[in-house]
DNA sequence: CTTTTTGACTTACAGCGTAAACTTCCGCGT
DNA sequence: ACGCGGAAGTTTACGCTGTAAGTCAAAAAG
């Protein structure tokens, strides 16, 4: 499993083929099947593995700061496996370090104040930001191209008058992931507390 | 392309292959090629031709209930294509529709008096939600057993010692795909008016 | 009427996941 | 010391995949 983890890094996840992994490991392919049942637990295998990397959050931190800390060190790990985001959304499987992982954003919901109900909403949003945003922006940082944004590569060379919004706000904004990511998290963790504050109805 | 979106719609992306998209056509395989140059420009084809029923947005409503009606529409929209966000988010093409989605979106933060840069950031967290959101909730759903909520069967046979929190959670808290889905976007919205209000920092 | 373009077909190849059967070898009870 | 059970690894094979290359008939253009 950390030999197909190895291969993914370093090659991709369409590179890690029953046949390769067993290569790395000086085997033939169908000997990794006395270890896992098929490719589709190896793949699951290797994204918990991933996962388990994720550092505990400290309990000792006030509930937001112990939020964005928690986020923040998966998001630095996911860094290193650019792959995983995709198996981790798109496969049904839920291992036992993500289960933990969840474990931990509950906690820090719950150490807020948050309800049972709405902690359990928010924890979507928060999961969801950790494994889709980082799976949409090492999508992009992937296009073909050297360009390091692709959106702006394509809008570029595209009619303004169609998507004039874009135009209007291209150039003036820049892109930069970590700060994006953090910004969202931020918008997230500020709606979650003004939730928490009324607790009827959101907007407005 | 739109016999790959019916094929997808009831067999699920992985029966889209070139010989049965060709069969459905009453054609053989490779004589696709003449249309598309490889099996990647087909699938993204089908992503943006689903995302060409995404309904535009009202212009004369207010920005919050406009990007809320846009975001619904499209989330109704992959209701019933629920293959169509994991090619979404693992790929890196970006369509004619898909930008002028995001056109829209940007169209409504601004007009809510959101910055160029503000509006940007903003875009990744809404964009995000709208495709990680689905492809999360549908991955759950899409679990091997019968049951609804794959995460729930998953704890109710897991330790409740190791993960107290989710222990705690579940139970008391019922899971609505919709009711979350709306949810997490009303505390996005909440959160970016909070952000357009105080241009500074975030929380605190 | 000839030439060119178009659309489809056929064949072929390398790679994939994995089912099934087979060999090799180590550790243990007798 | 012997035999044997099970674990570990290999070999072979099958059906499936995407797609490169070459062929051929019909339609469109000159």
């Amino acid at each position: 499993m950390v030999a197909g983890i190895a291969l993914a890094d370093e090659r991709g996840i369409d590179a890690v083929s029953m046949r390769r992994v067993g290569e790395a490991l000086g085997v033939e392919a169908m000997s990794l099947y006395r270890y896992v049942s098929g490719k589709d637990e190896l793949i699951d295998a290797m994204v918990d593995g991933v996962i388990a990397e994720f550092p505990a959050s400290d309990t000792a931190l006030e509930w937001r700061e112990r939020l964005r800390t928690l986020v923040l060190g998966a998001y630095l790990v996911l860094l290193d496996h650019r792959w995983a985001p995709a198996p981790a959304t798109s496969r049904p499987a839920v291992g036992p370090n993500r289960l933990r992982f969840v474990d931990d954003i509950l906690g820090a919901l719950l150490a807020g104040g948050c309800t049972h109900q709405l902690a359990h909403d928010s924890l979507h949003g928060i999961d969801n930001h950790v494994f889709g945003f980082t799976l949409q922006e090492f999508r992009l940082e992937s296009g073909l191209s050297g360009r390091g944004y692709e959106l702006d590569a394509l809008v570029a060379g595209n009619d303004p008058e169609k998507y004039p919004n874009i135009a209007r706000t291209i150039g003036d904004a820049h892109h930069d992931r970590d700060q994006e990511f953090i910004f969202v998290l931020d918008v997230l963790i500020s709606g979650i507390e003004r939730a928490i504050a009324g607790s009827t109805r959101l907007l407005q």
